[in-house]
DNA sequence: TCCTAAACCTGCATTTTCGCATGTTTATTA
DNA sequence: TAATAAACATGCGAAAATGCAGGTTTAGGA
């Protein structure tokens, strides 16, 4: 357990509450939210459980994801420190979505009333929160093409620039910075983990990727966004 | 064509820009915002082309379908009188995608400036401008796992679902309020025109739906729903 | 360090989906 | 009304994706 961050002492600049949000907003936020540590594994919460608020990750990363169907599931989103989470089920009563963390995670809590309150009264706040929104639609359906048009080589490919975009690599050792299982990137892809191992046999005898114990090395991004063509998200 | 519709005139009360944007506002868009008319086939806008501002649709109706990949297509909404149009761009240069008249449709157009300021100064209309956000982005992730997911018969299914809600049907003859091709359902569920004809056989020995000519009369939607089972959008 | 469970890899048979080809029906226009 | 083009229906072989089985590697705890 760490102890409680302020917003005015935290360093995330890049947070979403700090995008329109200042001065007393910022405070009220600050002084009323919640602060939740949650281990690797567990849940922010579950499709079905009552909506009370909105989420904003200070640290560590989260998975969303789909209950399942045909014995599968999807994975809607990842989200890192500074993003936003629940933001779907705004007006909502109950989450559509599973929120889980994929790795050890420090969260703040909003409670619905009070969030609303700052959306009226900071409107650069609710006009970066329209413009995320937007981006995040634009996103979203450009997914359902992706999933509707790839073949198998495509989805994975675009599961793994998915990956790299939103957690990033470490520049020395050119692995990713977070661990997934192959059932979780087989989960982003739309397909099954045999799915995925066949993909990662391919591109490393093609010299994309490497891999190293269960790691995956990054060879050659720029390939492996071209097998993707012009079909990059955003 | 028609005669200019004014805001405070114009008979959709549904129309999107009403919920929020009263007074002085609703009639300064009012005013300045201009009207045109589409006729079937005609394009509202095409990817790449820069964006000026955003669309609502007094009466018709469009769809939003992205450019081919392996030589398809990808409807990702249909939508009709007093719905919004072109918000995926908000802060956007350029579209990313096409927007396609399906009927006559005439459509009003506000300037992104004003259409940002009315959002700053109401800010009902911007909450709710959220809220939708919210739902269309609920809609568009869980049409991401469908597509994932489910195989033809359920896509196929989904589609007519899809339809139906975004259009209705004539109670008397059970026919749908929208002509659309093969192909176009087939953009819609994420497969070929083909097999759009295939699973219309199957329903229709199943006597869940019937064909008059090229039209499809439904008769039997809460299993044409069961098919899809508890995976319905919203 | 050893043990065990989980994760991973790969071959193969099965299932599903695709796409062409061909013939038919429907809508449109002269 | 006839001619023509577009849309639709359907059989069939090809291609793609799936899922199981069996063996291997790896991570983590005793």
């Amino acid at each position: 357990m760490k102890n409680r961050i302020e917003c005015n002492v935290c360093t995330n600049e890049n947070c979403f509450i700090k995008q329109g949000c200042f001065g007393e907003w910022l405070n009220k936020i600050s002084s009323q939210k919640n602060q939740l540590w949650y281990k690797k594994g567990s849940y922010i919460f579950r499709e079905g459980e009552p909506i009370y608020g909105i989420y904003f990750i200070q640290h560590g990363g989260i998975k969303v994801v789909t209950t399942s169907l045909h014995g599968r599931e999807q994975i809607v989103r990842l989200a890192k420190e500074g993003q936003i989470l629940g933001h779907r089920g705004l007006r909502k009563t109950y989450y559509y979505f599973n929120s889980v963390a994929i790795m050890d995670s420090l969260v703040c809590f909003v409670e619905n009333e009070l969030f609303y309150e700052a959306c009226m009264n900071c409107p650069e706040f609710a006009i970066n929160l329209i413009f995320f929104y937007a981006s995040e639609l634009r996103r979203a359906e450009l997914r359902v093409k992706y999933q509707a048009q790839m073949n198998i080589r495509e989805k994975v490919a675009m599961a793994f620039i998915y990956i790299y975009e939103a957690f990033g690599m470490n520049p020395e050792t050119k692995m990713l910075n977070i661990s997934l299982t192959r059932q979780d990137i087989a989960d982003i892809a739309g397909t099954t983990a045999e799915q995925v191992t066949r993909q990662l046999s391919n591109f490393e005898s093609e010299k994309l990727i490497a891999r190293n114990k269960r790691e995956i090395i990054f060879l050659n991004i720029k390939e492996l966004e071209n097998i993707i063509g012009d079909y990059k998200i955003e």
